[in-house]
DNA sequence: CCGTGTATTCTCTAGACAGCATGTC
DNA sequence: CTAGAGAATACACGG
C-alpha cells in the first residue's frame, strides 16, 4: 500500500510521507489501515520494536483530526513525551497543532484545549481526568504506547483504569494500543473491542544468538567467529569485533556498578580504534559532561567518554543521559553499558546489542531472578538501525554449553509472556477507587464494581471474587481514614478525600501525612485523633517523653537552623512544637509515594543513633527497634530525610552523593518527589486548618531552592539559585529589599564580576536602575558580620562541608 | 621494605509517575 | 532451598 492509497488523511500528508522516503507501507501498517485505522476503528498493534508503530499512531491521529476530532497520545515516560512531540511537530505545516502535558512540563489548560494532538504520560492523563480537564470529552482518538505496561505492578493499573475511564467518558472513542509482541495481544484487543494486528515482521533483520567459547551461535544455525583473547572478557571481544565492522554496541547489565565498571573496561577496547578527530570531539563531550554536575559519577562518566565509551543508568542527571544518548546516536560514542533504563527509554538503536546479564537481584525472590522474556526481547529489539545497518544482532553471553542451551530455550526460542492485569491489588485500588468516587464515576459499591468490569482485569478473570473482596477492604480503609462516607449504600468522597484525589496522592501517603501533621498539632503528649484504617494504633501510654528531651532537641534545632527569630518575627505565637524540617522530611519520606533508599552496611547503626538523637522531632511514634519490623523502614526513610535535610542545608552535591552512595540523578529525583509531597502536605494542612502549614511551606521552599532558611527570600528571585543567594548573603545582601537598595559594586562583587548576570538579576528583583555600566566589583568579605552580626559565624561559606552540625558523620 | 600478582573475603544490588506555579550556575 | 560481579583485603613472592 502506498501513502496515496491511505484513506481519510488530511490533504498533503501522503505527499509528505512520500517525501520522507516512504513509498510503501510496512506490512503491519498496511494491515492496520485495512483494518480501518484511518476510519476510526480501534486497533491493537502487537508488533516488534522499530517496525513502524509510530506511523500507525500518526495515521490514526491525523485522520481523526481530519474528521474534526482531537487525539491523545499516552506515553509511559516523560522523556518520551518530548521525543514524540518533536516527531509530531513535523505535521504542523498541515495545520496540526501539538501540545504536551507532563508533571514537569505543561502547556496551560486552555492552550491544550486548542491543540489537535496532545502527548501526555498516563499519570498525567489520569490526573487530568480527576480534575475534569475540559478537553477530555472532546477526544476522538487515544493512542496508548507500550500498552503491555499494564502488566507493571506499580504503574500498570493507572494506564488500565485511565483507558477504561476515557472510553466511558467518550463511548465512540477510537483506541489505538501499541504493544510489543506479547503472548496474549488477543485478550488486550478483546478488552478494548479492537481489531488485532499481530506481526513478527521487522524492517531490518534481527539475528539473535549466544556467544560461547570463541563464537556467536545464531538462531539460524550460523556461527560467527569471535575469539576471546588473553585476559579479555567476552563483552570486550564482541565490542571490538563490532567496532572493526564499523558498528556500535549497546551492552545491558544488571546493576549500576556493573555498568560503570564495564564501561571503564570497554574504554580500552574502543580507545585504540579512534582517530584523532573523534578523540577531540570526545574530549569536548567529556568536558560538557563534567560541567553538568560536580560529582564523582560525572567525572567517571567523562573519563569513560574520553575513550569513546559510556555508562547509562538512573543515577545520572538527565542532562548526562541525553548527552550520552545523542552522542551515541551520532556515532561518536561507540559503546554504552546500560541498566534497563535504556531498553524502555528513548530511541537508541545500535548495530549490535549484548545482553550480558540475564538475571537480576530481587530481594523478594531471594536471589538472582531471570529477566522476563519480554524484557530481554525489548533489549534485543534495540539492535539494528533502520536505514543504516544491514541487520541487527542481539547476543546473549554464556560461559558454558549448558547455559547456552538454556538461553536459547528460555529467551531466543521462547514467546514473550502474556500481559496480566495487576489491578486487583490494594495499593492500586486504594488510589483508583478513591479517584473513581471522587470524580463522580461511581457512587456505590455496585457502581464501582460495574466500572471495574470495564477493565482488563475483569476481561481476564472470569471470577471477580477477588476484585470484590479487595474492593471491600479498600473501601473500609478509605472510610476509616475519612476519605469517603457511606450512607445507605451511597458512597461519596469527603472534602479531604477530594483533595487527596486531586493532589494525586496515594491515600495511604495522605493518611500518613495527615496523621503526622495532627500529631504535631496535638503538641506532643496527646494522641493524634484520627482513625487509622489498617495501621496499628500506638497505645496511649508511650507518649510520656521526658520534658528535657524535647527542649534539648529544640535547642539543637535552633542551632542548626540559624536565625529563625530574625527572619520570622510574625510567627512567634505558634505552638511550641512547631514541626522541624527534618521531621517533615521524614514524614514525607516514609509515605509509599517516596521510593526507599537502600540501607548499606553500617547505615543501620548510624541511623539508629541519629534516630534517637532526633526522636523528639518525628511526627509520629518511632517503632520499637527490637520488636517492630517497621523500624528498618523508619531508618531508611530517615536516611532519605537526612539527604533532603543536607540538600536544604546547602551541602554540596558531591558531598551528598558520596555520603549516601547515590548519583546526581537520584538527588534530583528525591528532591522532586519531596517537593511534590510537601506541596501536597501544605494543601492538606490548609484543608484541615492546621497551624503547621507555615512550617510545611517553609520546609518545601528550602527543598525547592536547596537553601537554608535565611536564603529563602533571595533564592526566590529568578536566576538566583543556592550558590548565588549564598554569595549575595555573605556580601551583606540578605533579602530582595536589600538587593534593590544595595551598592551595585557589592552586588557585582558577590556575583563574581559577571555583569550580564548581575544586571539580569537586578532586573528580575525589580530594581529601578539595573544597569551596571561602569560599576566596579567590590569585594566584601566581612560584610555579613558588619551588618549587625546576623550572619552566622561559621555555618557558612555554604559550599564546603562542616555545616550540618548534627549527625554529621 | 616495597611493589606486584593472586587468592580470598566482603559488599551490594533497576527504574521514576504525580500538584502548583514559574524559572538554575 | 536459590547469585554473582566487583572491590577490598590478605597473602605470596621476587627483588
Amino acid at each position: 500500500m502506498k501513502p496515496a492509497e491511505i484513506p481519510g488523511l488530511p490533504p498533503g500528508v501522503d505527499d509528505q510521507l512520500a517525501g520522507e522516503g516512504i513509498e510503501e507501507l510496512y506490512p503491519p501498517q498496511a494491515e492496520a489501515v485495512e483494518a480501518g485505522l484511518t476510519d476510526g476503528e480501534s486497533l491493537v498493534a502487537s508488533v516488534p520494536t522499530a517496525s513502524g508503530k509510530t506511523l500507525i499512531a500518526e495515521l490514526a491521529m491525523l485522520s481523526a483530526v481530519q474528521r474534526g476530532g482531537k487525539a491523545l497520545y499516552i506515553v509511559p515516560l516523560r522523556a518520551l513525551a518530548s521525543e514524540k512531540k518533536t516527531e509530531f511537530e513535523r505535521w504542523e505545516d498541515h495545520g496540526i497543532s501539538v501540545g504536551v502535558s507532563t508533571g514537569n512540563y505543561e502547556s496551560s489548560g486552555e492552550w491544550l484545549a486548542s491543540r489537535d494532538i496532545i502527548v501526555a504520560t498516563s499519570e498525567k492523563v489520569d490526573s487530568l481526568v480527576r480534575n475534569n480537564a475540559g478537553w477530555i470529552d472532546q477526544l476522538s482518538c487515544v493512542v496508548a504506547d507500550e500498552v503491555h505496561l499494564v502488566d507493571d505492578r506499580n504503574r500498570g493499573p493507572t494506564l488500565e483504569v485511565t483507558l477504561a475511564k476515557l472510553r466511558q467518558i467518550n463511548p465512540g472513542l477510537q483506541v489505538v494500543a501499541l504493544s510489543a509482541t506479547v503472548g496474549n495481544a488477543d485478550e488486550v484487543a478483546d478488552w478494548l473491542d479492537a481489531e488485532l494486528v499481530h506481526s513478527e515482521w521487522r524492517p531490518i533483520d534481527l539475528r539473535m544468538g549466544v556467544h560461547f567459547g570463541n563464537a556467536i551461535n545464531f538462531d539460524d544455525g550460523s556461527q560467527r567467529e569471535v575469539p576471546v583473547e588473553g585476559s579479555q572478557r567476552q563483552t570486550e571481544a564482541l565490542v571490538g569485533d563490532t567496532l572493526d565492522e564499523g558498528g556500535s554496541t549497546l551492552v545491558f547489565v544488571n546493576s549500576r556498578r556493573n555498568a560503570e565498571s564495564a564501561a571503564k573496561r570497554q574504554g580500552g577496547v574502543v580507545e585504540r580504534r579512534l582517530d584523532s578527530d573523534e578523540k577531540a570531539d570526545l574530549q569536548d563531550l567529556a568536558e560538557e559532561i563534567r560541567g553538568v554536575s560536580d560529582t564523582e559519577t560525572s567525572d567517571d562518566l567523562a573519563d569513560c567518554i574520553e575513550n569513546g565509551a559510556a555508562f547509562h543508568h538512573a543515577g545520572l542527571a538527565s542532562e548526562h543521559r541525553s548527552l550520552v544518548e545523542d552522542a551515541f546516536r551520532d556515532r561518536l560514542l561507540k559503546v554504552i553499558c546500560a541498566t534497563p533504563t535504556l531498553a524502555a527509554g528513548v530511541n537508541t538503536p545500535s548495530r549490535r546489542v549484548i545482553v550480558r546479564d540475564w538475571r537480576r537481584y530481587d530481594g523478594e525472590f531471594g536471589g538472582m531472578k531471570p529477566l522476563d522474556v519480554l524484557e530481554i526481547h525489548q533489549m534485543c529489539g534495540r539492535a539494528g538501525r533502520p536505514g543504516l545497518d544491514p541487520y541487527g544482532e542481539a547476543v546473549l553471553l554464556s560461559k558454558d554449553a549448558d547455559t547456552m542451551d538454556e538461553l536459547f530455550e528460555r529467551y531466543i526460542w521462547a514467546d514473550p509472556e502474556a500481559v496480566r492485569s495487576k489491578l486487583a491489588a490494594e495499593p492500586a485500588l486504594r488510589t483508583h477507587l478513591l479517584a473513581t468516587i471522587s470524580s463522580g464515576f461511581a457512587n456505590s459499591r455496585e457502581g464501582l464494581l460495574e466500572f471495574l468490569e470495564a477493565t482488563l482485569y475483569a476481561t481476564q478473570t472470569g471470577d471477580d471474587g477477588r476484585l470484590e473482596s479487595v474492593t471491600d477492604s479498600v473501601l473500609a480503609y478509605l472510610e476509616a481514614n475519612d476519605f469517603i462516607e457511606r450512607e445507605d449504600g451511597t458512597i461519596r468522597a469527603t472534602n479531604i478525600g477530594h483533595t487527596v484525589s486531586r493532589l494525586y496522592l496515594d491515600p495511604m501517603s495522605a493518611a500518613e501525612i495527615v496523621d503526622g501533621l495532627q500529631y504535631a498539632e496535638q503538641n506532643r503528649g496527646e494522641e493524634a485523633a484520627t482513625s487509622e484504617g489498617q495501621r496499628e494504633r500506638p497505645a496511649a501510654d508511650e507518649e510520656a517523653e521526658p520534658e528535657g528531651f524535647v527542649s534539648a532537641s529544640e535547642l539543637q534545632t535552633d542551632a542548626e537552623d540559624g536565625s529563625e527569630s530574625e527572619t520570622e518575627p510574625v510567627d512567634d505565637s505558634q505552638p511550641p512544637a512547631r514541626p522541624t524540617p527534618l521531621g517533615l522530611y521524614h514524614l514525607v519520606s516514609r509515605t509509599p509515594d517516596m521510593y526507599d533508599l537502600y540501607l548499606k552496611s553500617g547505615d543501620r547503626e548510624t541511623y539508629t543513633e541519629l534516630c534517637y538523637e532526633h526522636e523528639a522531632e518525628f511526627l509520629g511514634r518511632v517503632p520499637s527497634e527490637y520488636e517492630d519490623v517497621a523500624f528498618e523502614e523508619w531508618l531508611s526513610a530517615l536516611k532519605t530525610a537526612k539527604l533532603l535535610d543536607d540538600w536544604a542545608s546547602e551541602v554540596d552535591e558531591d558531598r551528598i552523593t558520596e555520603r549516601y552512595g547515590v548519583g546526581p540523578g537520584d538527588i534530583r529525583g528525591k528532591v522532586e518527589t519531596a517537593e511534590w509531597l510537601l506541596g501536597a502536605a501544605e494543601q492538606l494542612a490548609g484543608t484541615l486548618e492546621l497551624s503547621s502549614r507555615v512550617a510545611v511551606r517553609e520546609a518545601k521552599k528550602r527543598i525547592e531552592y536547596g537553601v537554608r532558611e535565611e536564603l529563602i527570600d533571595l533564592a526566590g528571585v529568578r536566576n538566583v539559585g543556592r550558590k548565588r543567594a549564598r554569595r549575595l548573603f555573605e556580601a551583606g545582601i540578605e533579602s530582595r529589599a536589600d538587593l534593590r537598595e544595595a551598592d551595585k559594586g557589592v552586588v557585582l562583587g558577590a556575583l563574581r564580576g559577571r555583569q550580564k548576570t548581575a544586571e539580569t538579576i537586578l532586573e528580575n528583583v525589580g530594581r529601578e536602575d539595573p544597569s551596571l555600566e561602569d560599576v566596579e566589583a567590590v569585594e566584601t568579605e566581612t560584610a555579613a558580620v558588619a551588618r549587625g552580626g546576623s550572619g552566622e559565624p561559621e555555618s557558612d561559606n555554604g559550599t564546603d562541608d562542616g555545616q550540618s552540625s548534627l549527625g554529621d558523620f
